[in-house]
DNA sequence: CCCTATTATCTGTATATGCAGTTAATAAAC
DNA sequence: GTTTATTAACTGCATATACAGATAATAGGG
């Protein structure tokens, strides 16, 4: 037989569900940041800035619910983005909470990466065909759910 | 419309293949981690050993290919299972080249985890369906396939 | 109003990841 | 056979990631 995958072969750890998005995700962020690098930002600096300038400002909360990354993370990513002077502070009324917000350095970096970001994207986007990538993005999501609860 | 994706959406960084990817990646590896937890071992220590188990014997090399993970990362991943004794060296004729493979205790303790695996990696398939996770994969080995040229 | 519970963030610690540059050993060139 | 090129692994450095426990501030109950 050609593909015959028996139900054993994905209860068999080498068919793990986390290896495989792991390593899918290294192979990737290596191809990104290889990228990026003449803007001098990384994948995860390029999404967390994309992600205020979206968000317009944002606390740590919202940010690691947006993001599904633990806060501790965050606190760090951003450390280095404020240090940069990518990021600035913006005080909250609840006064435990920090909000981050763009500064324009940070967003001029960010628009500055962006073409090189999409010629990367697009470059993946031609290999697999973007409707397979819809896709696939949908049932990432199913996956991330199962393990949200 | 009610799912009219246009093709400049995926070519928007909210829509990042790497980022999504590093979100799955991260998501489940908490996942996984937490079922892992009892056996004291991560994800990431429990591919690792897997990969030697199938391998047999496997130097550097061997296993930087076969996970797609930079060699320097494996020289530090493997030096913390060394410690734990879960893994020794064995000498390679080429003297350039370091062999390793699993201990007794190192092959006890992926056997002692690969049920809370199991359990995870079950409730994953539940909720997506084997069939469709083989779909995944393969769509996610033609990304890395564009991330490796 | 005070006490308690909850919430948001931070610190300490450990692992995970990869690039640039180094060292040591083998292979290739002459 | 010596010199040169290539290869395998390691070290230094920086970032990425999350859990446990600490701190500070708000919210709720009486």
């Amino acid at each position: 037989m050609k593909s015959g995958l028996k139900s054993a072969d994905v209860l068999s750890p080498v068919n793990c569900v986390s290896a495989t998005l792991r390593r899918a995700a290294r192979t990737t962020a290596r191809f990104y940041d290889d990228a990026l690098r003449p803007s001098g930002l990384r994948t995860t600096q390029f999404t967390l800035l994309g992600a205020l300038g979206t968000l317009g400002e944002a606390s740590i909360g919202d940010l690691s619910e947006r993001l599904a990354m633990d806060g501790t993370t965050l606190t760090r990513n951003l450390e280095i983005l404020v240090r940069r002077r990518f990021v600035e502070n913006v005080e909250a009324e609840d006064r435990r909470v920090r909000n981050l917000r763009l500064t324009g350095a940070g967003t001029e970096a960010f628009e500055e990466a962006v073409p090189l970001w999409r010629e990367a994207q697009r470059q993946v986007l031609d290999a697999l065909g973007p409707a397979r990538w819809v896709d696939v993005r949908s049932k990432l999501r199913k996956i991330e759910a199962a393990c949200e609860r």
